[in-house]
DNA sequence: TCTGGGGTCCTAGGACCC
DNA sequence: TCTGGGGTCCTAGGACCC
């Protein structure tokens, strides 16, 4: 007997844009894109000139120009994101958040009580219609995967349930990058093996795809070209890393640009892991020069860190490797931290030691006690006052970014 | 004319240990 | 002297997703 198609997989359509549209009726209908340098989403009517998220301002100017620019309400993103997943909740506890506009939930539990996927489905879109004033499209399907693909079959605004009876037929006749995991590079690669649906991704040699992609890679393929996807729910996901990153337009590769910058950063990242008792002991940066290659370097330490001063320290002696190993390189164009290996600690003053260790292994250095509490006060001023009532002295709190911090707020994933 | 910022996972080589 | 296997961790890079 074969398993019932009892995974939902709903996206809200074009969410930013909709919440805009929402809020100003007179934008209804009409090409819209929230963000200004760059796009960071566009109504469907904009889509349709081509414009699309991370495309530059200037771009979609140019291939819309009664395009309306709006500047973004994020509030009002995590309010109704919020409120919409609730929905999916009202129905089962078997909900997995994806993002600020998706979610995956299993219903088998609950059919009994409010009726088939498909009646349930129609129920969640017509409630955050009713309720949010948002549309929302929903995918009904066996797996993750097929319901994930038949979400965006039925985008705007539709629901598509697939029967398992007759999935392979649905999947198989559909675009090779439609699968999750086969972006513009793999999707290129099978195009020119003479790959270019599902069903022929499903009918190759294992061994041929092995060799095109690499095995691991392959064999995810080919399971999920034949709908085997093992992946179930899951409610509780505990986050791998926390970085954060800034484009720089175009800049010397001079410590007066780069350490501002990194201590930015790094109060950013520092200031998360503090605040969920969640050090790290691995730190990566990134350099992007200007001619977009980038390059990194990491150190993994023997002990977890969250202090804002250290972690800047280490980013800005590995940014000190990068240029050293490229001296031909005098321009950079972004600077990016990332913190991973992260431990759990369930209190704060586990760390006291940890400082210490460090500061033992680094001599020369100011106490790491010290630094302790220094953060600690700013962190309490802040909880208080809020984040730019203080700061660290090299940091540039008026740094421009092309990208506002209440965005950047709704991309950070819950430690 | 150069896509912003937050993430995940995989690969491959080398170091090191047994 | 040359040969071998397996496991873990670290580092650098890359593809992908929202």
């Amino acid at each position: 007997m074969e398993t019932a198609a009892t995974i939902l997989h709903a996206d809200l359509d074009a969410f930013y844009a909709s919440v805009e549209q929402l809020l100003d009726p007179s934008l209804r209908g009409r090409p819209i894109a929230v963000g200004g340098g760059v796009v960071l989403a566009a109504s469907y009517e904009a889509k349709a000139f081509g414009v699309h998220s991370g495309m530059p301002g200037r771009r979609a100017r140019q291939l819309c120009p009664q395009l309306i620019f709006v500047g973004g309400h994020f509030k009002d993103y995590q309010r109704l994101g919020d409120a919409a997943i609730a929905v999916l909740g009202d129905f089962t506890p078997l909900v997995e958040r994806i993002s600020i506009d998706e979610a995956f939930a299993d219903v088998a539990g609950c059919t009994h009580l409010f009726g088939s996927p498909a009646e349930i489905a129609n129920s969640i879109r017509r409630r955050i219609k009713e309720e949010l004033g948002l549309p929302i499209s929903i995918g009904v399907a066996r797996t993750k995967h097929l319901a994930k693909i038949a979400s965006q079959v039925a985008k705007p605004d539709g629901l598509a349930v697939v029967d398992p009876a007759t999935e392979l037929e649905f999947l198989h006749d559909l675009p090779v990058e439609l699968v999750w995991g086969i972006g513009p590079v793999t999707r290129a690669r099978l195009v020119a093996n003479g790959v270019h649906t599902v069903g022929q991704l499903a009918r190759m040699r294992r061994q041929s795809l092995a060799r095109l992609l690499g095995r691991a890679a392959g064999e995810k393929l080919m399971a999920l070209a034949w709908n085997r996807d093992p992946r179930e729910i899951q409610m509780h996901r505990r986050v791998q890393s926390a970085g954060a990153q800034s484009a720089l337009g175009r800049q010397p590769a001079a410590q007066r640009v780069y350490r501002p910058t990194l201590r930015h950063l790094a109060d950013r990242i520092a200031t998360r892991l503090r605040a969920k008792s969640r050090p790290g002991r691995t730190v990566t940066v990134r350099v992007r020069f200007a001619d977009l290659r980038s390059v990194t370097r990491s150190v993994t330490l023997d002990a977890p860190i969250s202090a804002t001063s250290i972690l800047a320290e280490i980013a800005e002696q590995l940014v000190c490797t990068v240029l050293a190993d490229f001296p031909d390189e005098t321009t950079i164009s972004l600077l990016a931290i990332s913190v991973s290996h992260l431990e759990e600690h369930a209190d704060l003053q586990l760390e006291f030691p940890l400082g210490l260790e460090d500061e033992r292994r680094r001599p020369g250095t100011k106490l790491g006690l010290a630094r302790w509490q220094a953060d600690r006060a700013v962190d309490n001023i802040r909880e208080r006052f809020g984040w730019q009532a203080i700061g660290y002295g090299s940091v540039a709190l008026e740094l421009s970014h092309s990208v506002p911090d209440d965005f950047r707020k709704l991309a950070e994933k819950n430690l």
